[in-house]
DNA sequence: ATCGCTGGTCGAACCGGTTCGATCAGAAGC
DNA sequence: GCTTCTGATCGAACCGGTTCGACCAGCGAT
């Protein structure tokens, strides 16, 4: 069942079905017919691995998935879930590469067995070594996230740090006057998540600014670790009122380490933060929070890897988004002060 | 770049380079420590899609990616992630299939172009298409999670069945005698998903079985759904005292449906179900559940798919996992009755 | 000294497509 | 009626590996 058993049950040559198929030269209208009609009852598909041989395409992405054992997020899952889906309607499939150790060995693998045309990074860090070796190899590649050096490379992110100041400004229009930020956990952080240090930064600024109280605390991916961040909040300073995250997966243990403190949201305690719309719906009360585009995110990273396969000179593109705080539940006006 | 070059380079033929890598025939250390030296040098690897095109192995496995638009659950995440990890141990990669449309067609692209050497399906129903393709198409897959007719095929799957019957005997030890049990959503039970009727079967038997009321609810996977089916439980019967899900999407808006009408969990109302662990410990208060090992059900895929890749003749195994209930925070004892 | 074996290597065929250059028939141009 | 052009098709080379059969040299056995 290959192009030349096609070729020879409709008595013509090979490259004359593959004509045919590709279009690529002007075929008879007879010819064809009776090309497609010994394919149709074969039901004959070319095979993709001779075809990216032949024509040096392979017509798949490569994505590094996220170290395992990690605690993955439902952003990540939206990412994956809409650059599948925009890749497959450009006719491409993704190839996961395990990013085992530091996950530059999968990496490796894809781009120097050529199993892909063009690579998708996400949990980018701001030192990313990563980037600096597919950048190197001049191997097409596009980020989910930007490093510290974000002109020379493609990629679409969110502004965390504007983000993170858009939580602010509310909590302190809202009456606010100390402010606790809950970063991710303090390995990605020294590993130089760039979003860690991004919404940082957009914290400690928005803060100086408003003259309010803000103190940061890095804080573990889980729920765990998030029972424990409230109580190391309030042991710093009981008279915080209003906290800001970016830990998707420590939110749960937020709202249960502020329930076992007595203090109730929004009550005595209000929480913002940034996450994906779905999880932000899912606690109780809902999260006041930055929606995270993720499914805008995957397709834009597809569209710029496709549109560097087909240009390669084009100059780098990125895409910054600001996705606006959605107001639900879980922020509310500063309780009575005792000062 | 190529096999040719290194073999120019080292003064031998191609295929003496083929064999040195490949161990497959002997080579004199002199000549093999020349090609290893002219590789080290060039950093070169073979590249996969000829090794592919000449072996006939892609190593390459498929995965059928829920449908897109579907809510993605934590589970089927760790499915993916420990399907990667796993297939990377054994020197495969994973490529995604788009589930468009009613799935098949992304599924036939991976086995008609023959992109990968097995497929892995999940989200498995119990009359399956899919499944019937792969089995009539004679091509290698396996499945998490198992059809109607399970004896067939090759699969991981959760005992669903057993594990809703655990849930019930705890709630019934505990002095429950009206019990809700949340399913996931209409659409999918109608599309025969094969967890959301063999659960439903375990409730009804253990229901019956203990001589406890027990009514069935549809509810879709997400939190507004979960907070609507709250209401309508109470609305059948206000009498209920708990309910099972295997829902775990829904389960946040559960929690809020059952606070808005002023039930406390535990101690007014208990819930447990079936989640993955990381879920069941991120809200408040913690889920008494059985916990979906699916890291283990991604491995024992992988390990079933590549065993059947190495001998396909060995008649189907399967593997049927029963976890136990985890004893959490939101099951308690049954409230003083008013009959 | 001869034969046979074996370890090491090479050349060629093959996997299943794509693509270039050449060929040929028929139509158009003059 | 002869050239020229164009559309349709073919054969061969190529992509970069793997693998089979053949060959040759050197060694041990007789």
């Amino acid at each position: 069942m290959n192009i030349g058993e096609i070729a020879r049950r409709a008595g013509v040559s090979r490259s004359t079905v593959s004509y045919a198929l590709s279009g690529k030269r002007s075929i008879s209208p007879a010819t064809r017919a009776r090309i497609q009609a010994v394919i149709d009852e074969l039901g004959y598909q070319p095979s993709a691995t001779a075809r990216a041989l032949s024509s040096g395409e392979t017509r798949t992405l490569g994505l590094v998935f996220p170290p395992a054992g990690s605690h993955y997020t439902d952003m990540q899952l939206d990412f994956i879930g809409s650059l599948v889906e925009a890749a497959a309607g450009f006719g491409y499939d993704v190839l996961l590469a395990a990013a085992v150790g530091d996950g530059q060995q999968g990496l490796r693998r894809l781009v120097a067995e050529r199993r892909v045309d063009g690579a998708v990074l996400m949990e980018i860090r701001l030192d990313d070594a990563r980037v600096d070796y597919l950048a190197e190899a001049g191997f097409p590649f596009v980020t989910i996230g930007r490093t510290g050096e974000p002109e020379r490379t493609r990629w679409v992110d969110l502004d965390y740090t504007a983000l993170v100041r858009s939580c602010v400004t509310h909590l302190v229009q809202l009456g606010h006057r100390r402010i606790a930020f809950v970063n991710r956990s303090e390995r990605l952080f020294h590993a130089g998540y760039e979003s860690a240090h991004r919404s940082l930064t957009g914290f400690e600024r928005a803060c100086a600014e408003y003259g309010v109280v803000g103190t940061a605390h890095l804080c573990g991916d889980d729920p765990a670790s998030g029972e424990d961040a409230i109580g190391r909040i309030l042991a710093a300073d009981p008279g915080t009122t209003a906290l800001v995250t970016v830990n998707e997966a420590a939110l749960g243990g937020l709202y249960r380490g502020l329930a076992a403190r007595g203090r109730a949201i929004p009550g005595d305690f209000s929480v913002t933060g940034i996450a994906a719309g779905r999880w932000a719906t899912a606690v109780t009360p809902q999260l006041t929070a930055a929606d995270v585009p993720a499914i805008e995110m995957g397709r834009v990273a597809v569209e710029l890897l496709l549109e560097l396969l087909a240009t390669p000179d084009v100059p780098p593109r990125h895409v910054l988004l600001t996705p606006p705080v959605s107001l639900r539940a879980s922020a509310g006006p500063a309780p009575a002060s005792d000062d």
